[in-house]
DNA sequence: ATAAATCATTGACTTTTTCAACTATCCATA
DNA sequence: TATGGATAGTTGAAAAAGTCAATGATTTAT
């Protein structure tokens, strides 16, 4: 007898198509495990009217590393042009400022306001809660070898 | 003194956002590996006229496992439109067919050509060096786990 | 037999991505 | 120190991808 629980979650997803080859392909396996993963983060990003593209930008604006755009853009696989369009609306919303680069006035810092901090450790909380749901089916040391495994793959043995 | 090589490589990318607390997070690091591999696939796939998408498709059809379009579009996380799309496509260049159900005559079963699994096996082959540029970084254990855990990440325990 | 549900499809709509300008600024060098 | 070429951010347009509701055909449940 189904209960309530039924809209939430396929019980049995009954996937059959496991046993292609394609699930032995690591691209396929990953955009698959981002995309379960961006549902709930997104959903949980919600409350704080963020996404995960503005809620990476609010994270980098909350680093001591103060990041010009471009680098932004270069470290989040954007467009500069998507980078604009993000911090305008986290600037509208105060939650992020520009500043004009110290030794370069092209480029332009993007730091977060208080209030920007302030909304970001709420959703860093949130994020870290949908993250661990994503990643249900690992134990703690299987997520902390995933992910090393991942930073490896990206930018070597010292990251 | 700039080289050649310059145009395929940032040989030194200087990442200094990797200290960003942002880098810790699954799903970054998923998504950005992801896109990173998404380009070299891209490229690869795109001697075939395919691109990550239909290859995933073709995939599927060239499979034992008589997927339907809904089948697909779940496990490849694609709305079912989408699906029709890719394949009219395929279905255009002659490299899958589409077949009702044997049991349900709402559904179609996709299932590749000759043609198409000609054409699939080269990619796949293509596919297979693209994967390997990507994840130059691990070696094959590192691969072999890496590979394990997304998929017990996505299935648990038994794929 | 009827009603409700499901599959593929279409079309509208929104969002995201990509790319080519453009201005301001920086850097190299003559 | 002036000139040329590169780079950072911005804008806007066009292409691609994603979302969603409606529809006809078929299946399933009552």
């Amino acid at each position: 007898m189904p209960t309530e629980a039924d809209e939430q979650l396929d019980i049995v997803p009954t996937e059959k198509l496991v046993a292609a080859t394609i699930s032995q392909d690591a691209g396929f396996l990953l955009a698959k495990l981002h995309a379960s993963g961006s549902v709930l983060n997104n959903r949980a990003l919600a409350d704080f009217g963020l996404k995960e593209r503005s809620y990476s930008v609010l994270a980098l604006a909350n680093s001591e590393l103060e990041p010009t755009q471009r680098e932004m853009a270069e470290f989040l696989s954007l467009d500069p042009s998507q980078i604009v369009a993000l911090i305008d609306e986290l600037e509208k919303r105060g939650l992020v400022i520009r500043a004009p680069g110290k030794q370069d006035r092209r480029a332009k810092i993007v730091s977060a306001t208080a209030e920007g901090a302030a909304v970001f450790r709420q959703a860093e909380a949130a994020a870290r809660e949908a993250e661990a749901a994503a990643l249900a089916g690992l134990n703690g040391t299987e997520i902390a070898a995933l992910k090393g495994l991942l930073r490896k793959a990206l930018w070597g043995p010292a990251a």
